[in-house]
Order: structure tokens, then C-alpha cells, then sequence
DNA sequence: GGAACACGGTTTTTT
DNA sequence: ACCGTGTTCC
């Protein structure tokens, strides 16, 4: 299941009215404003890069360019377009058959624009390290883990090499990852991340060497790959320049979306594919970048002209048609205090009487009730659910909107957060499945092993062991002695591993007997099995739209349900429901009406986010992001006391904050400011104060004599 | 010796 | 809700 609920970004009012009717140029140039066109016609033998800010029309450029390419020649097959997500390639490749249909006049074109390589750069990694993966000395049966299984298996590598009795200091086995995934993705020595990054864990550099050593060599007995290693081992085959040359032969343009938050990894991917920038578009905007959490640095954006020779092009797209102009304005006030800024401010046409609002609220609780207030009064008055939009910092902070919506019977579908594959039961379903597709994989097999009775981390190495030396998995499985304890759940999960390490069999049907197997387990295990089985079986639909196996465990690691909503299930297609999301999830994305929660010091920025001046430059662009989502109204909410989770020492409590500091009071003149509920009339004052006191402690104490 | 269970302390953002 | 740890039970 992909849940292409919101539509993506740009609408089409994201195109210009025709400049001037001019009979030599087709439609589709003509639509398109001056900067759109020079970037949609530029020349391909030299490198472009398109600054595009928010709401643009960028992803409608770069779609027209793509089909101007494909209607001037171009075989789609040989098109390269990497995006930030899967999403955006999929809604990508539909404008590109929608413009070039239109442009040749025919339905009947339809699959002629096809593109058979767009993409996320991990998802076309894994693509192509397969196809290569003879060459690369790769199995092609390898399978891909997800964070979480990548932070287990270091986790276990850290146990062999005893590190983790050295101390409480070393880190967790996440933190252990990140730091991993930071050296790979910056492409930067392990020192350099520790002390810029990671200060408080510089005396372990050589522990953490040899725990990310042999979490390298766990991984290639294993036949397993991480995410950093679709990127990583798809750079390093590039550094072979037969295998270079091959595989940048193989297209003739490589367009890639989001550019500012891509990682020194890709960027030398893309040079790899194309050193002297030939047929290389790259489209960003570095005030949108968000992810440097994860690696990504705008130096790639920003450095990108002068790594060729002559540079490349630089095309800015400064118009903005999604929002009215005093938003866009506030959102300029918000950006224009940055640190570093290289590109202008963006001015729409779109007038508007209606400032954004700044709302103070006492506390969450009104927060979620003024959200929901404003949010059906704005329904009463035509504009559906749908079309608005709830934007926060972290997934927890919509936990109380979430009940208040609920409460008052509000459809709405979440993203970001928690995810559907990420939940217990799911993960044990999905270790199961990945498992039998590759027995080396012992993260899984430890996951799966653990759910017999009987059956603890010791038993299931030994399992382990008997397979990683063994020839044929199952005749090791058959002839290995459960414990007396184990031995009836033994039986069971022989007889599934005959079924589905055998001659292959449907897939769909597979799955069912997986769950079969796994259902006595769940209701052992869980209290609430009934609620996770309907999970599995909302699980078992999605792997019966997929066409096997290995393409079903490849592609919802790559690409995992990124919704999840409310009890009452996912809303169908035509039904309306708000949409609620992680800022970071709502990238590229438009609402009429959009809520920010929470912009207070301690959520924007984060209190976790404070430790250097980039991180909190990149908590700005943050709330830029957010903002410039709003295309008609905008509220920004500042509840004045919220919620801390176990601060040390303290335990939980309420804290007073203050509005964040990336609205400082000079830049309020940009807003409408105002406080919610509005304060009591003068003179109808409560009479709490007339009630005579009760002392209901000492009640409780007679009630025991 | 190994598995199961009970308890206390924690929780950013994501391919 | 989950991880790690300490304790109890077979």
C-alpha cells in the first residue's frame, strides 16, 4: 500500500498564463513562465542547476522538461529522474505522460513517456546493484534491513565484541548506527563526525572502529544490506571506470528532485554517472533543506556550478503561485533572519487582506481544541478537510490533537511518526517472510527463533551456527535438537520451512501460511492480539498486490506505508479526513488552509537540536518549510505551557515557554496576533471563589477507620 | 545454564 | 510502547 492520499505539490495553477501567443511554440512551452522555460529548454550538452522556491511550480518544471526532452527524442528509457521519495516519482511520471499526451494529441500515447528509471537514489541502487551484482561479487538474492534490524545487527556484533559491559558511556546500539550512517554519508573520517557530532563519544574511536568492522564483515556473511550500503556500494562500483562507463552509457539525462538535501555519497554518485555534466539537471532549493540530520549538506547544491567546466547553468525560479502574498511575506520575515541565505525572496500575485495568525493558547489541551474549532468552522465554510492540514515538529506532538479529533468524530490520516512496519507484531511477521527468503539472515532468524516458547538468544544462535556452515538450510533445520521445551512449536515452523524453502510456491499464498503460523504466537504473546491480526491481515492485502516475493520484502523496505490513521481504519478514497504530519514528512506538499503546532523554544527548535548553530539554522528552515505549505490561511499556535517528557531528576511536568525564537517581535508586524479562548467578559466572572472548601483527604482516611 | 518475567527509565526528523 | 536489566523459575 502506498497511500497516494495528499496530492502532491504544485497544482496546476502552477503555470503561468501564456506570455505571448506565439504560433512556433507548442502549448506546453507556452504555459510556462520565462525562468520555467529557459530552465525546460535548456540546451542538454552542459550540467543545470534550477534554484526553485517554495511553490514555483518546481515539480511542474521538471516534469515539463522531462516530457520537452522525451517529445524532442529522448528515449524514456534512457532517463534517470532520482527523487526524494517514491511518491514524487510516481506522481512525476504521471504529469510526464499527461504533458506529452496532451502534446502529441492523442490518449493512445499512453506508455509511450514511460519511465522505467525514476526513483529514489536507494530504491534505484538496489535496482542496479542487483543487476550488477555478479560483477560486484554480490549474491543477488541479497536482502535489504531497515533501521531498526541495521541497529540490531550492530547491536549483536557489540555484544561479540564484548563492548557493551565496557561502560553505561558507549553508546546505544542507535547511536552506534547513526554515527555509522554519518561516516558513510558525509564520506567524512570517523574522527572528524565524532568530535563534530558526536563530542561526548570521541574516546571510543577505536572501539567503535572495530564494532563498525565487523558490523561490515556481519553484513556480508549475511548477504544483507543497509541503506547506507545501496548508496555505498553503488558509489564504490562507479570508482571501477569500466563499470562507470557502463552504467552512465546507459542514460542519456539524469534529473534529480530535492537536490539540496542529497549527501556527499550521491553527489559523487552523480558525478560517477556523469563527470563533465552532460545531460545532468539538478533542481533544489537550499532554504528548504531539511535533512542534514540525516547527511545531506547544501554544499552539494551550492557547489554543484563550479564543479564543472565551464559550470553549470543556473536558472532561479522566484515566482511563487501557491501562496497569497502576506504569507509568503511572513515566511520571507522567518527566513530572512537565517545565518547564510544565497537565494531572494520569492513575491507572489496571489493578494490577500488575511495576515497569518499567531495564536497563544494556554496550554496543549486548547491548542487541539482551537485547531479543531477553526478546522470545522473553515469546513462550515466550504473548504474540506482535505484542504487543510496540521504541520508539527515531532510525531508525538499531535497525541492530544488526536483524541480531541476522535472525540468529535474528525476522519483523519497521519504521516510521519511511528509506522505501520515499525510495530512489534509486524516486524516479527516481516522477519518470518525475510527469513525463508534468505536463512543467512540472522537477524531475522534470531527475531523469528525467539518467538517459540522455549526457545531464547541461546538457543537460537546455535541455530544460527548450524545454518551459516550449512549447505541445504533445511536438511540443517530437520536435523537439528530443539529443547524438550521447544519441541511441539519446533514442529511447527518445520513444517512452514519446508513449504517455503522448497520448490516455490504462489506467493500470495505464502504469506497467508506465514501468518497461519504466526497467529498462535501473536495470541500467546500480545493481549491485544485481535487488534494487531487485523493488522496482519491489512498486511496480507499489501503483499498480495505485490508480484513475488523478493519484490514484496525489497520494495516495503525501500518504500514502508508512510500513513497511518485513526482505529476506525483508513479512510476510503472518497471520503474526507484531515491530514496530519511530521513538517518533515510534509515536504513538496500544499494545503489551502495549513496549522503549525507547538512554536515554542524546546519543540522549534527542538530542545535536542540546540547543540550548534546548524542545527538550529536547520530548525528555521524547519518552520520556513512549514509555513510556505499554506497556499490561503495559515496559523501558527503557541501553547504557553506544554508537556516534558522525563527531563533528569525531574520526572514529568509542565513547562512555560516562550514563542519561538525564530519569531522574534520584529517580524510579528508580518502576523495577526491573538490569544485563544479570548479572554471573559468583564463582570461575568466564575464562582469558583463562593464554593466553601472540602476536605475530601481526611474523608479517605475515615474510610479505613 | 538458559528462558521467562517484572520493573524502571525513555521517546526528533527518515531513505 | 520499548529497551535493558535484574530476578526468579525450570
Amino acid at each position: 500500500m502506498s497511500l497516494d492520499l495528499a496530492p502532491l505539490a504544485e497544482s496546476p495553477s502552477a503555470l503561468a498564463e501564456p506570455a505571448s501567443p506565439d504560433d512556433d511554440v507548442p502549448a506546453y512551452l507556452a504555459r510556462l513562465n520565462p525562468e520555467q522555460r529557459t530552465a525546460v529548454e535548456h540546451h542538454s550538452d552542459g550540467p543545470l542547476l534550477i534554484i526553485a522556491g517554495a511553490g514555483s511550480g518546481k515539480t511542474n518544471t521538471l516534469a515539463h522538461r522531462v516530457a520537452h526532452l522525451v517529445l524532442n527524442g529522448t528515449d524514456p528509457r534512457r532517463i534517470l529522474l532520482l527523487t526524494f521519495s517514491r511518491r514524487a516519482a510516481a506522481e512525476m511520471g504521471r504529469r510526464v505522460e499527461r504533458i506529452v499526451d496532451q502534446a502529441l494529441g492523442t490518449s493512445t500515447g499512453a506508455g509511450r513517456a514511460a519511465l522505467q528509471w525514476s526513483g529514489t537514489f536507494h530504491a534505484i541502487g538496489a535496482r542496479l546493484l542487483r543487476e550488477y551484482a555478479e560483477t560486484l561479487g554480490l549474491s543477488p538474492a541479497f536482502t535489504i534491513c531497515d533501521r531498526g534490524d541495521a541497529a540490531d545487527l550492530m547491536h549483536v556484533v557489540r555484544h561479540d565484541l564484548g563492548l557493551s559491559e565496557q561502560a553505561s558511556r558507549f553508546p546505544k546500539k542507535e547511536t552506534c548506527l547513526s554515527i555509522y550512517s554519518r561516516v558513510v554519508n558525509t564520506q567524512a573520517p570517523l574522527e572528524d563526525v565524532l568530535k563534530l557530532w558526536f563530542p561526548r563519544y570521541t574516546m571510543w574511536v577505536d572501539a567503535l572502529r572495530a564494532l563498525f568492522a565487523g558490523y561490515v564483515e556481519a553484513k556480508q556473511k549475511q548477504q544483507v544490506l543497509d541503506y547506507d550500503d545501496l548508496l555505498l556500494y553503488w558509489a564504490q562500483a562507479l570508482t571501477e571506470p569500466a563499470i562507470a562507463q557502463d552504467m552512465g552509457a546507459r542514460f542519456d539525462h539524469v534529473l534529480v528532485d530535492e537536490y539540496q538535501d542529497t549527501n556527499a555519497l550521491q553527489a559523487s554518485i552523480l558525478l560517477a554517472l556523469r563527470p563533465d555534466g552532460c545531460g545532468l539537471t539538478v533542481v533544489g532549493d537550499d532554504a528548504q533543506s531539511i535533512y542534514a540530520f540525516r547527511g545531506a549538506t547544501v554544499r552539494n547544491i551550492l557547489d554543484f556550478p563550479a564543479q564543472f567546466t565551464p559550470p553549470a547553468q543556473q536558472v532561479t525560479l522566484s515566482q511563487n503561485y501557491r501562496s497569497t502574498q502576506p504569507i509568503l511575506q511572513a515566511a520571507n520575515a522567518v527566513i530572512g533572519l537565517a545565518a547564510e541565505r544565497y537565494t531572494k525572496d520569492l513575491w507572489s500575485e496571489r493578494a490577500s487582506a488575511e495576515k497569518p495568525g499567531v495564536v497563544v493558547v494556554n496550554d496543549e489541551a486548547d491548542q487541539a481544541r482551537y485547531v479543531v474549532e477553526r478546522v470545522l468552522e473553515r469546513r462550515e465554510a466550504g473548504l474540506a478537510l482535505m484542504a487543510q492540514a496540521v504541520l508539527f515538529r515531532a510525531a508525538d506532538h499531535s497525541a492530544q490533537l488526536e483524541i480531541e479529533l476522535a472525540r468529535r468524530n474528525i476522519p483523519f490520516v497521519k504521516f510521519g511518526g511511528l509506522k505501520f512496519l515499525e510495530s512489534t507484531h509486524v516486524k516479527d511477521a516481516m522477519a518470518v517472510v525475510r527469513w525463508l527468503q534468505n536463512p543467512l539472515d540472522r537477524i531475522a532468524g534470531f527475531r523469528t527463533l525467539q518467538l517459540l516458547p522455549g526457545i531464547g538468544p541461546k538457543t537460537a544462535a546455535r541455530v544460527l551456527d548450524a545454518l551459516a556452515v550449512a549447505t541445504e538450510p533445511l536438511f540443517a533445520l530437520e536435523s537439528f535438537e530443539a529443547p524438550p521445551a521447544a519441541a511441539p512449536a519446533w514442529a511447527d515452523l518445520l513444517a512452514l520451512a519446508r513449504t517455503l524453502l522448497g520448490p516455490a510456491s504462489p506467493w500470495p499464498s505464502e504469506f497467508e501460511q506465514v501468518i497461519a503460523w504466526y497467529q498462535p504466537h501473536l495470541e500467546r504473546i500480545h493481549d491485544d492480539a485481535a487488534a494487531r491480526m487485523a493488522d496482519l491481515q491489512q498486511l496480507e492485502r499489501i503483499a498480495a498486490t505485490y508480484a513475488s516475493r523478493e519484490r514484496f520484502l525489497t520494495e516495503l523496505t525501500l518504500d514502508p506505508p508512510s500513513a497511518s490513521s485513526d482505529e476506525s481504519g483508513v479512510p476510503l478514497r472518497d471520503e474526507d479526513f484531515l491530514i496530519l504530519s511530521t513538517i518533515h514528512s510534509a515536504k513538496g506538499q500544499e494545503w489551502k488552509a495549513v496549522y503549525v503546532l507547538n512554536a515554542v523554544d524546546g519543540c522549534m527548535p527542538s530542545d535536542l537540536a540546540t547543540g550548534t548553530t546548524e542545527e538550529i539554522e536547520e530548525e528555521r528552515r524547519l518552520l520556513y518549510v512549514a509555513m510556505t505549505r499554506a497556499r490561503d490561511h495559515l496559523d501558527v499556535v503557541v501553547p504557553q505551557r506544554f508537556y516534558v517528557h522525563q527531563q533528569p531528576g525531574f520526572g514529568d511536568r509542565h513547562v512555560y515557554a516562550s514563542r519561538t525564537r525564530f519569531l522574534p517581535n520584529r517580524v510579528m508586524p508580518n502576523f495577526y496576533s491573538r490569544s485563544w479562548p479570548p479572554p471573559p467578559m468583564p463582570g461575568a466572572s466564575p464562582s469558583k471563589a463562593t464554593l466553601a472548601p472540602v476536605d475530601l483527604a481526611s474523608r479517605m482516611r475515615n474510610m479505613w477507620r
